[in-house]
RNA sequence: CGGGGUGUAGCGUAGCCCGGUUAUCGCGCCGCGUUUGGGACGCGGAGGUCGCAGGUUCGAAUCCUGCCACCCCGACCA
């Protein structure tokens, strides 16, 4: 079990074991570097997915699915995406196995049953997509095409890391063709903002909002949108992506349609996704020692109540203010747990919903019932009170939209105070090592510079921000003039 | 694929250098009892191809060879 998710903690298994085992199937087992993603874990992906394809849909997309089987000859097409790819491709060969006979009991593949042409699994679908595409589309009114996948897709990672970089991943990419330039440019300018607005407001993860520079850009892309967060231990993390793809994919399938000129014209492409690795980035920004903190708009379980009783009569009456206390968070959309196991006690009640990051807790004991009231705990302060039985479900509404807040302004502190600015190699050396986090320098604009840098120190160009102002100055290496900063960090 | 490290019960481990009873300990698990406002305690119990395959030996978790897997650091990447 990989520890390394974030550096604040000293192990992390425990709570990883919450949501997420690595696969281990069997011994010489091929499958390296995949995912189970447990209940609880996928229950959370659940709630990123509702809310992802909400907006979606608010902004005129639809699903759809295509093949998982991309064939060799479609998937070389687009050359640039099939180079940026190509080495990280799994490849179905056979499509038949039978009885070995020099090994009794065993399987082998069947060399007869060889396919004419090799089918890659998809590490992304523009292949197969455009392809169909190509069918869809003679006119302008057929445009614009605004679809969006719900799908799995495998790269072949040399080295993987648990949720951030894994062999198989759970994702969505949108896909969508356009009549012109400018509309495609919109559309991917609106994904890479509907991505920053759902992973501040839901996930309460801050996000930069940029553009790739020309080495980091999507293989295929000619502009490369992105959002980019800074992890708790001073590393950054794309969260997701954003591309305008010009004309090369419609160029490469032959997608055409006749505009309203009556001319033959190429469509204009975009494409965009976010991943299971949001998980992996709502772990490192808001996670603490004694695990998971989740934001309540995230939360499975927004608040768990655990009665505190030593008789069975104890636990009956405490289980009728328990149910109540449940009709009433459900009507208010509270989603909400009574615990009442007599296998466990409180306190490994409480271990285990820190852990799991319920925002909330509840404590009922004999105490409370005299009182009328109720002992509340917040898992982001870990602080915890008696408040009065009396309101506490409009307390409880205050206090989920305050958890949400507070979350999210501790990680956007925390991320500011690591944005630094520095006008000199060694500056920029220094805060790297010492500081960590975004360096907001200047760069003279060129691949060779930028391959220097990161050489030197590891540190990449993470985005050109879109909201960096023009600012004259010299690149913070060779010296040659720069109209503007860009961020740099070491990143995932 | 290069450099380094590690594989012993569900998890974490001792033992390995220097071969020798029935493979150590903790957590967890099962049973009974007592407990229950922060991870309970007592007693009893179950659970092991010592990563895999060869080899050396009277005897291998321990020594040798090969292989496999995982982890860390590189190259690659959402």
């Amino acid at each position: 079990m990989s520890k390394n998710l974030t550096s604040r903690s000293e192990d992390y298994s425990k709570w990883y074991n919450e949501l997420v085992v690595k696969a281990d199937l069997a011994e010489n087992s091929a499958v390296r570097g995949c995912m189970v993603i447990k209940p609880y874990g996928y229950a959370i992906w659940e709630k990123m997915q509702a809310e992802l394809d909400r907006m979606f849909k608010e902004t005129g997309h639809e699903n759809a699915y295509f093949p998982l089987f991309v064939p060799k000859s479609l998937f070389e097409a687009e050359e640039k995406n099939a180079e940026g790819f190509a080495k990280e491709c799994a490849i179905v060969t056979h499509y038949r196995l039978q009885n070995d006979p020099d090994n009794p009991g065993k399987l082998r593949v069947d060399p007869d049953a060889k396919l004419e042409e090799e089918l890659i699994v998809r590490p992304t679908s523009e292949a197969i997509i455009w392809s169909t595409y190509k069918g869809w589309i003679q006119s302008y009114r057929d445009l614009p095409i605004l679809i969006n996948q719900w799908a799995n897709v495998v790269r072949w990672e040399m080295r993987t890391r648990l949720f951030l970089r894994t062999a198989e991943f759970l994702w969505q990419e949108g896909h969508t063709a356009h009549e012109t330039k400018a509309e495609a440019i919109a559309e991917a300018e609106q994904m890479n903002n509907v991505y920053a607005e759902f992973a501040e407001n839901f996930m309460a993860i801050p996000v930069i909002k940029g553009v790739k520079t020309e080495s980091e850009r999507f293989a295929g892309a000619i502009e490369t949108y992105c959002i980019e967060a800074l992890m708790q231990d001073g590393k950054a993390l794309q969260a997701g992506t954003s591309h305008f793809l010009g004309q090369n994919f419609a160029k490469a399938f032959d997608v055409k349609f006749t505009n309203k000129e009556g001319k033959q014209d190429y469509v204009w492409a975009t494409s965009w996704g976010v991943s299971t690795r949001l998980m992996g980035a709502l772990v490192m920004t808001h996670s603490d020692d004694k695990g998971l903190v989740l934001p309540p708009n995230l939360a499975p379980i927004q608040i768990v109540i655990v009665p505190i009783h030593k008789t069975d009569d104890q636990l009956d009456a405490i289980s009728a203010v328990s149910n109540d206390l449940m009709k009433a968070f459900k009507a208010k959309g509270i989603s909400c747990k009574f615990d009442h196991r007599n296998t466990h006690r409180p306190g490994a009640k409480f271990a285990q919903y820190e852990l799991q990051g319920v925002p909330l807790r509840v404590a009922i004991g004999s105490r409370d019932l005299e009182n009328n009231t109720v002992e509340l705990a917040r898992r982001d302060t870990l602080t915890k009170e008696t408040v009065a039985l009396e309101g506490l479900v409009d307390r409880v509404a205050s206090l989920l939209s305050e958890i949400q807040e507070t979350l999210f302004k501790k990680a956007l502190d925390f991320r500011d105070s690591h944005i630094t600015e520095v006008n000199s190699f060694e500056d920029f050396k220094t805060v790297l090592e010492t500081k960590t986090g975004f360096i907001s320098a200047h760069w003279d604009g060129t691949i060779e510079t930028e391959q220097k840098i990161k050489d030197l120190t590891k540190a990449t160009i993470r985005c050109i921000p879109m909201e960096s102002p023009n600012e004259a100055g010299t690149c913070v290496f060779t010296g040659n003039p720069s109209s503007r900063r860009v961020l740099f960090a070491k990143a995932y």
